[in-house]
Formats: structure tokens, sequence, C-alpha cells
DNA sequence: AATGAATGAGCGTTCATTCAT
DNA sequence: GATGAATGAACGCTCATTCAT
């Protein structure tokens, strides 16, 4: 028997270690060297576990966008209006702010650079749908336009946060936000 | 001096033919011989007329976000309502949706590959924010979160016709987002 | 010692598997894990037989050398005219065509890689020149220089088959082969 | 206008010279650092001349192949009976022997490792048929089997020279080869 | 001004071999 | 004896950039 390990396991370990990395550099700068080297493995071990630096990362972002969903979830509850329900969303977004700048950062950067051979693989696009469907539906809002009328906004936000210098309120958004769909909603 | 007249008029046109070849590889992965043969130049003369692949790309960034922002003022006359000059705007990016959607996939892949020496250059950003900031400065509303609000909502806008196989109805949203702000400000 | 009749005959069916696994890819193609895979042994297993690639690679050249001969010595007996034991080596080597062609692709292949490091290692020529020793016995012509025409004649034969697109005809060669000799020694 | 050279004479010279580097090592051996070190130029410049290895290699038969026979033509003439012909042959090949070992080793270690992936190109075949078929013709036997013979002859007198430690004598072996076919021809 | 040949550091990837289990 | 995870040097190849012409 080989060394005991959990050949899955360790997989994902390195996956969620390598995340920090490509959000330092960016997917197209890192090297398979430097990620090897940022995760105390050698170069040989990281293709021992993925096949290329493209399937590392399609599968970084799938499991990076699981688990944002499910941790979203494990934490939102059901408030009963839904002035708190976005109020929750916001209050999630913000704490985890950096983290998804840093994804949408990577991703876009990923799509731009891969996107023509990216055509076959929908598995990044239907990853990106199924979270946008998640967040809709916990919204539970009548009308699905105002479902991606709060999407928008909210990647919107996330946009600004990476390219402007001057940064955000969240929770004050959050709030704008809440007054300006009830006062619609009513 | 005739001669520099022509150097400039020609980097400049250089630049703008550069955008669709940016556009269709990405930044990262077009190379400066693709560009040049693009261009129907060799890379010598690509790189008399720019230093660096870099620095043409921080001069295509500034060319356009100058001449979008022109174009936009051009045609954008100055609505009496609101509403109008929301309906106005969104119009202007439908009309370019594709330009906008390629450019801002291009910035940010730009920012992420190169973020680590881009501190020094703050041209990437100042450019940004003066754009953003005359967008404010056109939708005349009194409150600058309201502001911030449409143009967040913009930028969501564009980054889901980016990530999402369905794609969204720009004339719809507007409408919408025209009535949930007149609700509000009412 | 049971142990080790063990371990000699199943580095030996090891041996002989493995080469048609090298025909198919080449020495220098083909990666010891494939080798194992095609097996059914892990990499470490075919280390644990065979100290390298190359001594694998040689134990295997000896081998079917070996057993080459033994083949048609065993097959060959003693016919009393030359011109039957130009047959009965010419309708061996016929029935054996595609195996010959194998072996002396990769001979030849593994020679030109290695050659740099083989000097010391004289097994490889060895062997080559056993059997082809073996072979001018079996003729019993008087003349070496005869065997060695018939040899050179055979070796050609063989590498014909390897290059050109038009097959040759081994049964046709070997009466040709006869009457010109007859013809000669008369 | 660039430096002055001729592209493709250049390229003819950096294949010429590169002959010996192939030969020395192998061609799966040597790498295209060393074989750039080699010619006295940079891996970069090596790829501006050639688009792979392979390439370079193919590239290397063609011309190694027209150049031979274009030698072998110049010097043989015609001369007016078959044993004439085939002693003026002979002599080509003793007197080249050392670069027909050094071409038929790599041909064949070339072939055995890529040979799946060259079904498409035929060039490799189609030069050594041609180079065949030229040596029939000039032989002006009446019998297309009797030039094969004296091929098969020769393609296995240079494998010989290859892998026996006893080197065979070229004069000599046209002599026997020329009486013998007189004996029978006759 | 314009060319394209030349450079070489560095990329993603491979693979013979080792070794803890 | 058997496994397969781990290693890292080395491969073929790329490409921003330089420079002689």
């Amino acid at each position: 028997m080989p060394k005991i390990v959990d050949h899955d396991q360790y997989r994902k370990e390195l996956l969620l270690k390598s995340f920090d990395l490509f959000a330092e550099r960016g997917y197209g700068s890192i090297t398979m060297r430097q990620l090897a080297q940022g995760l105390g493995v050698s170069t040989g071990t990281l293709y021992h576990y993925f096949p290329s630096k493209q399937a590392l990362f399609l599968q970084l972002v799938e499991e990076l966008d699981r688990q944002d969903l499910l941790n979203f979830l494990a934490e939102a509850g059901n408030p009963p209006t839904l002035t708190e329900r976005i109020e929750t969303m916001f209050n999630f977004v913000a704490k985890n702010e950096d983290n998804f700048c840093k994804q949408v950062l990577l991703w876009v950067e990923f799509y731009q650079q891969e996107k023509a051979e990216l055509s076959r693989n929908k598995a990044f696009h239907s990853s990106w749908d199924k979270t946008t469907q998640a967040i809709a539906d916990y919204l539970q809002v009548p009308d699905k336009a105002i479902a991606d009328f709060v999407l928008n906004y909210l990647y919107g936000l996330l946009m600004r946060g990476i390219f402007e210098t001057e940064t955000i309120s969240y929770p004050e958004q959050a709030t704008l936000l809440s007054k300006i769909l009830v006062a619609y909603l009513k």
C-alpha cells in the first residue's frame, strides 16, 4: 500500500490553498512552479493531481462556487421580509467582499484568456448560472426582473470595488437598495 | 511641425485598430507579432511607436475611454427629466454593448495580470474614475448615492452580459430602473 | 532456492510481455508508467525487477535474440543442400517477418539513442554477433564471404520491408537467391 | 530592409550543419538547445527557421536524400557494363559509408519514434522510394527483381556495418556481387 | 522610418527514478 | 514483494524586446 493519503481530499486541499496564490498574481501570470512552491510541493506532484494548469483552475472555480453557495445558505436562514433578505445578502457579500472581488477578477481574466477553447467546457458558465439562480431563489421576489435587478446591482458593486480608488460602503448601499425596492414594490 | 502630427496621428490609428485584435484574443494571449501582423506593420515598427506592450495597451485604454465619453456626450444632449437621461444612457450602452463588454473584459484581464507593477501607473484608475464621474454628472441627480446606484446597476449589467448564457434586455431594464427610481424619488 | 526461480520466471514473463509494448511505441517514446500499466503492475514493481529502463531493454534484447535463435534451430533441421537451407531460413524469416522487423527497428532506435553510454556494455553487439554467427554456421557454406552475402541480403530485405510502401515477396526472393547462388557455386 | 541574409540559403546551411549533430547523439537524444549551440545560434533563431524539431529533421531528410542522389549521379557517369555500374555504385557507397550509416540510423530511429503521427506525412517514405527507384534505374538491369536484389544487399551491408564489430570490405563485396550476378545473368 | 532576424529567460509539461508505507 | 505518491531536472517551444541594416 502506498502512503496513506486520501487522494481526493489532498486534491481539494491543494485546490483551496491555490486560490490565494492565483489571486495574488493572476491566472496568466502565476507559473506552475510558483504555484507548486507556494503549496509546498513539487511541480511533478502538482501534475500528479491535476492534468494541466487550466484543469486545476477549472476545478478551483467549481469548488469555490460550490463552497460560496453552501456558506451563504448555511448562515442566511430565511428572514421573513425582502428587506431583511437583502440585508442578509449584502452583509454576506460585505463580509466576504475581498474574496468575491478576487474571484470575479480571476474568473474574468481566465475567461478572457481561454475563451477560444472554452466553448466546449460548459462548466464555467453553468457554475455561474447556478449561483446566480440560487441567489435569485433565496430572495423570493415575485418578479424575476427584480431579482435580476438586485444581482446586477451586486455585481456592479463588486466591479467598482475593484476599479475605483474610492471604496463604497456596503451597509449604506444595502439600506438604499432596500428603501428603493420597498418604495417600488409597495 | 508637420512630422509630429503625422507620427501622432498614425500612432492613434494603430491604437484604434489594435482594439479588435486585443479583444479577439485577450491582452495576455495576443503576441506583439500577431498585433503587428494584424496591423499590417512589422514588430519593429510597433516598437517604434510604442515602448512596450503594456504601454501600448495603456494608451489604448486612455484613448478609448476618452472617445467613449466624447461619443456619449455628443449624442446624449441634455434631456430635462431623469427618466429620459437614464433612458438615453441605457440606449447608448445598449447600442455599444458589444464594445463595452470587450472593454471591460480587457481592462479586467489587464489589471489582474499587471496589478503588481501597476501601482505606480495611476493612468488606469484615473481614466476609469473620470468616466464614472462624467456619467454621474450627466445624470444630475442630487444625491451621489443615487448616481452610484445607477452605475452599479450598469456595470453589473455588463458583467452579466459577459458571463451568463441568457442575455438581458437593455430597454426593459432601463424602463424598470426608471420606474423604480421615480417611485423612490417622488 | 525456490524463491529465486519464481522471481526469475516472473522477470522473464514481464520481459516477454514488454516486447509488444516497446514495439508499438518505440523505446524512446514509451514511458515506464505505460510499460507498467501495460504489464498490469505498478512502476514500483517494474523497478523491483529491473534496475532501469535501459537494463530492462537490454535484458529483452538478450532474451529475444536467444529465443529467436532457439526457435530457428528447433525447426530448421539440417537439410542436405544449400538451396534447401536457404529456403528454410527464408521461410523462417518470412513467417516471423513482423517480429523481426519490430526487433530491428527497436534495436536500431535503442542503439542510436544510447550509443554514447553503450561502449561499456558489450552485451548488445555480442548478442547480434552471436546470432549472425549461428546463422552463418547453419548455412555451412565453405566460403565465409558467401554467408556474409546471404546475411547482407536478409538484413537488407528487412530494412526494405520497414521503409518501402511496396512489400517484397519472401518466397520469390528466396528462390531467386538460391538460383543465383547455385549458378555461382557450380 | 533587415539584415541582408538569404533566409532560404541560411536555412539550408543550418540544415546541413545540423546533420553531424543529429548523427552524433541521435534524433531523440539531442535537444534543441544543444542543436542551437552546436550551430552557433540561439534556440529562438532555430525556431525562426524551423517550426519544430520534427520539421527541421524532416527537411534534413529531404535535403540530404536529394543531395546524395545528385552527388551520385554527378560522378557515376554511365558505364557500359553492369559489372562496372555495380562497381561504381559500391565505390560510391564505400566512399560515403560513414555518411550513409549515420543517415540510415537516424532515419530508422526517427521513423520508430514518430511513426504514430507520420502516417499523414508521406515525405519520408516517398523520399526513400525515390532514391531506391533512381538507383534501380541507374543499374539498367532488365529484371526488377535483380535491382531489388542488389539493393537488399546494399542496405544489408549498411546494417551490418552498424551493428557488427567486424567491418566488411566494400570492394571485396562488390567484386563478389559482380561475379555472382554475371554468372547468373549469363 | 521601417524591417525582421536574433536573443534567451522562462513557460507548461514530462518522466525515470526513489521511497515511505 | 508491491504500491503509487513524490521528485526535479530537463524538454520543446514561445515571445517581448533589441538592433543592424
